[in-house]
DNA sequence: CATACGGTCTGTAGTCACTACAGGAGCAAG
DNA sequence: CTTGCTCCTGTAGTGACTACAGACCGTATG
């Protein structure tokens, strides 16, 4: 009878989250244990959904479940200042920057191995030459 | 009393690979099963060592093993002539170019949020603030 | 009032590509 | 004969989910 009793289906539908990573979440402490009904049954509050869109937006950015973690200020790693947030930022961008790199380095090779092949039915292949070397 | 009798922890120094990815690789196939010492000790051929090789150079192109299956002829995806090598690999460059603009995307968003940082010690914080919106 | 359907609950297994470990066996050197 | 190294097998753990089985709940309809 509340004007809005959100549960698990209605808040992955809000959120676009998966329904069962709801649960996972909850599992591994990045969201605290909901409210429930007499029979059990999980009912989100609005902070609930805040907490979950915050999550979603740092998985979004890339950040490890540790790493929210220490950005939702829990558990061992928790992060109390800007100074430490800002720095585990710098860590994060550092490890985007390098995965970029590797994956340009890759995009190189495929690309050019792949403008060697000369697409048709015969058995010899640039690509697999490269990758035999 | 070969002049080359290879074991397994040879093998993983002469190519760089782990331990127990080759045995690993061996169990999903990727890998024929080696010859055998009387007492069970695996023994690598230099075709072994190439095959290893190979797979070695298409994951670091980001190939998955289902991937590689296929650009070895094997199992159900084998990939037979060199149009089909090329397909797969063209599916899977659009797959490491998807990659790096999603990652560009967030590298964006990361620097320009850590540069508001003021990395002082006040609770309030341009990382955290921007993932609560 | 019975029932069918959909949502929810729990726990567990599967995914990918490894990585690590336990517990035992072989083998050469000291 | 003991120490220490490599090797064997099988299994469990990682991260971040995703999927399913089997049971329960609650509402709309016949």
């Amino acid at each position: 009878m509340n004007e809005r009793s959100l549960r698990r289906a209605g808040l992955a539908q809000l959120t676009g989250c998966n329904l069962e990573t709801i649960r996972y979440y909850e599992s591994v402490n990045l969201l605290p244990a909901p409210a429930r009904t007499a029979a059990g049954h999980r009912v989100y509050s609005n902070q609930d959904e805040r907490r979950l869109r915050f999550v979603m937006r740092a998985r979004e950015l890339g950040f490890s479940l540790e790493d929210i973690r220490g950005l939702l200020g829990l558990g061992d790693g928790a992060l109390h200042s800007c100074a430490e947030v800002r720095q585990r930022t710098e860590i994060h961008l550092a490890d985007v920057r390098t995965k970029i790199a590797d994956l340009q380095r890759i995009e190189a090779v495929l690309s050019r191995t792949a403008a060697l092949c000369t697409g048709d039915d015969r058995p010899d292949c640039a690509v697999l030459d490269s990758l035999r070397q």
